[in-house]
DNA sequence: TTGTAGGCGTTATCAC
DNA sequence: GTGATAACGCCTACAA
């Protein structure tokens, strides 16, 4: 492997000047010329390890999420990724399944790798990300909404929850359930606060055998949906609060012949089956990652300034007559 | 942020000696309970960077994927990322979109990173790979076979198409279809060539215009589909060669009132309907990540050894009797 | 503008 | 078994 000595020697120059080539600075045109020569020859890359430790950061960023396999998160670190490339730099993905414990050791190697900075959902507990703060280090939140004094990009849980409701009410549903989260993520909780809302200001019963928390997961809104339509009086519409609850709700309605109207918070990039009656509030991951990374690339760039919060609206909402699934 | 010289001051050793501590080697035991006690107080933890510059190689390995969107590579991630933190691995993702030149920059990176090692899914052009084996880097191809010397965790994708096309011929069907990836992607022929022998032990007839190489993504499976729908001799059954263009058929003949048979490789983690005349070859994706790490945290850990070659069975065909979705 | 040289924090090589 | 010290490869005062 080729060293800046290497080039120095090959271009006939000093270490200095190559170094001021490669991150440049104005240099002698004949000697720049030099070179660049030396290192295309040389087939030369600097030690970004090295590079590191002298600068004190390095150009790697974590994007730390709770679920590496939920489109969601994946469309976010596409996003991710796409600016972070641009403004040159890698992307370390990490999981913490939700579990704080994890998240906190995530967050322990981005401050001894002197990563450049994290884009942080949070799994619970925030004292690591406190740490981190106080250490002065770059952080953007996405996804869920913290109460520390950092940049984030989210969204209005509560308006979501009271649009998607909102829509199932303008379709002519009088009995809407809703399946959401565990009452401990609060994204879950906000959503179905917006259901009750929206419930309420229509003068619609919202009783709590209708508000199910279940795991936030496939195999919770399945269960949850046969739970429902079990009981004595079914529901005529469902609210799926999130992509993959709505995934298990449509597969439970499968099954039969239910003529259930169903809302789902998200999208369902892998759907396989018509929709019809199914009203989507499309949430844009991939535009929530591109902006939370350029937050995090000016952070980077020049530290300072004052902390922004950025609540990114839903697309428009997509009726069930245009019939489309989204991709 | 204290450096290892303050936890040496603290302790009352030298920098030697905490860092004999830190990697395990034996130190007499007061010393050492010395030093953990100053690193407990300092909440010390050494400069990964440092570390690597001097040791000349990371704690990081790479992970090159063609589409981290497709839950087959974001399971395998996640089976990848399992085992590396167990070996105290971290994983950095990098998604190349089956371009050759972001690979290519993206393996630079890993050598410019003094990265352990790369888990490799490669986009085409082997010529970034032969040159990190060059350089004697760990590196564990996954998924897509390739002739060069190196670890690899791969199906028989020639019989992977002889097995799904089989199952559906024991079904009774025979106008089979093979809707398969671009004439470029050695997997998609390799699957459709299985496809193309088992009809051909069933004495049936594989004439060009049942074969189709569509981009292998949900749209190509969807135009794909409706274009065999389309003609004036559909067939009577379909195989899907990846999961994206499995959805995508099954999308497309959601759409009307057909009785074709499907075969699908791969799984679909979020798929919505019930899925009652599909045959399922599931690929266990994690299983294959866990198994490619495994080999890397070797190859890494000891150098040499001779070149393995892994070929993944796939888990049991699932009958479409069995009406289970499969998550 | 260029070159020289010191230091980033760690680990490995020596003597002891 | 322990301690002093020289690297690892790069960047950046500082001096020329």
């Amino acid at each position: 492997m080729a060293r800046i000595v290497d080039v120095a020697e090959l271009a006939g120059v000093s270490t200095a000047t190559v170094s001021r080539v490669l991150n440049g600075k104005t240099v002698r045109p004949d000697l720049d010329a030099a070179v660049r020569r030396a290192v295309d020859e040389l087939g030369y890359s600097p030690d970004r390890t090295a590079r590191s430790l002298r600068r004190r950061h390095s150009d790697v960023i974590a994007l730390v999420l709770p679920d590496i396999e939920n489109p969601f998160f994946t469309s976010l670190a596409r996003g991710v990724e796409d600016v972070a490339q641009e403004a040159g730099l890698s992307v370390v993905l990490c999981n913490t399944d939700d579990d704080p414990v994890k998240e906190q050791r995530y967050l322990q190697i981005v401050a001894a790798e002197n990563m450049a900075g994290v884009i942080l959902a949070p799994a619970g507990g925030t004292a690591a990300l406190a740490a981190l703060l106080e250490r002065g280090r770059a952080v953007v939140v996405v996804d869920r909404p913290v109460p520390e004094p950092v940049d984030q990009v989210v969204f209005d849980n509560v308006e979501l929850g009271r649009i998607a409701a909102g829509a199932l009410i303008d379709r002519g549903y009088r009995r809407i359930a809703c399946i959401t989260g565990p009452r401990t993520t609060p994204t879950a909780v906000d959503r179905a606060t917006g259901w009750a809302q929206a419930l309420a200001a229509a003068a619609l019963d919202a009783p709590d055998d209708l508000l199910v928390h279940a795991d936030f997961r496939v195999e919770g809104g399945r269960s949850a949906m046969e739970g429902l339509l079990g009981t004595e009086h079914p529901p005529d519409a469902v609210l799926a609060t999130n992509n993959l609850v709505g995934v298990g709700a449509l597969r439970a309605l499968a099954h039969g012949d239910h003529a259930v109207g169903v809302g789902i918070i998200g999208d369902l990039p892998f759907a396989t089956s018509n929709v019809e009656n199914v009203s989507f509030l499309p949430l844009r991951p991939r535009e929530m990652g591109l902006a939370a990374a350029r937050m995090l690339v000016e952070r980077v760039r020049d530290g300072a300034g004052p902390v922004r919060t950025l609540v990114q609206g839903s697309a428009d909402l997509v009726a069930p007559s245009s019939g489309v699934l989204r991709e």
